[in-house]
DNA sequence: TCAAAAAGCGACAACAATGTCTCTTATTTC
DNA sequence: GAAATAAGAGACATTGTTGTCGCTTTTTGA
């Protein structure tokens, strides 16, 4: 029963995600979504209810997955993965949504965002911390640090929509942080 | 002849720099504008044409104020300048348009802010460069550590709309500055 | 295979924003 | 203070977007 209908939703979130990635948040309409997956506007009301509803489906997976990060290895390892997975999305740009959050952001939607924040900032907190009772990296002030992890990071994803880096500006991120945490 | 006009243009100006600072770019109508300044659509399509020549004659404003530091001062006396300037726009909020900026910098604008982008650069190298050569910084990679400070930066200007920050976050801002530039 | 349910269509009314044009009202300037 | 010019009003046609509704087509499962 009802089996088509899963696909086509599907469909929709795919293309309206590269929609946002493309134009941001507010640039995208229910007109562009429905030339894009060839549905009509009947079609594609009976899914979803407009823009906010898609993009804030779209929202939950890309967190769900952000989020998921929980292992007990060795701290340089872990950072290792985080550099990299932060190196990859530097580079990317196509399937950036950084415009499209942002805009979303400030429509009123700043709490959650703050929570999300909060979040990786605890995150980045703790590894410090469990890498400096290892002894792997440097003693720091943890809340600065991760601070300027998280902000860096955030300026150079949105910038990078704007201005083309080449690998030099994402590994520079890589080396900064590096040179930050290593123990003399 | 054709006093009143310039009035009436900067007022103009200043009601829309506000809406852009509230809503963003893409957000501020032509309407909006009409009824903030209490002008008529046909009044103000006298003064200008649309959104975008309004936003782009408040944004040169903006960047010919920021681009006019030139000075022979010690390194360190300049920096502190500079941080203190940035700690100022961090908190202010409410003047802030980097949403706005932002936006339109992704609407086909990228070359303007990549050049804007590359003379900030340009400028903290030579202060870094400048400030190595007199003794009072010590030597770093001035490239990876004037992206650091500008994307930093960056991050921390547009998030500020989002996150409540305290002065906390832009005092470590200033301090994790310091401590890359302080000589051991 | 065929009836019921789900999926999809496209016209339509309502609204919001744009840019223009003509007319009226203020302001200069002499 | 009167003629000339600038400033401003507001109605209008146009365009784009939204959300809805009744109808048709397709899918599904018994």
């Amino acid at each position: 029963m009802g089996r088509k209908g899963e696909k086509t939703r599907e469909a929709i979130r795919e293309q309206a995600y590269r929609l946002f990635a493309e134009k941001g948040f507010k640039s995208v309409t229910m007109s562009d979504i429905c030339e894009r997956t060839g549905l009509s506007r009947g079609g594609l009301y009976r899914y979803y209810a407009g823009t906010e509803q898609i993009f804030s489906e779209i929202l939950s997976e890309e967190y769900e997955i952000a989020d998921r990060i929980e292992r007990k290895e060795p701290a340089g390892a872990i950072l290792d993965d985080m550099l990299s997975a932060i190196y990859a999305e530097i580079m990317e740009k196509e399937r950036s949504l950084s415009l499209a959050i942002y805009e979303y952001a400030n429509m009123g939607n700043e709490p959650f965002f703050a929570e999300i924040n909060e979040r990786a900032k605890k995150r980045w907190i703790s590894l410090l911390e469990y890498g400096a009772g290892t002894g792997e990296f440097r003693e720091v002030d943890t809340g600065a640090v991760s601070e300027l992890i998280l902000y860096y990071y955030q300026g150079l994803r949105m910038w990078s929509r704007v201005i083309s880096f080449d690998e030099k500006t994402a590994e520079n991120y890589e080396k900064m942080i590096r040179q930050i945490l290593r123990r003399e």
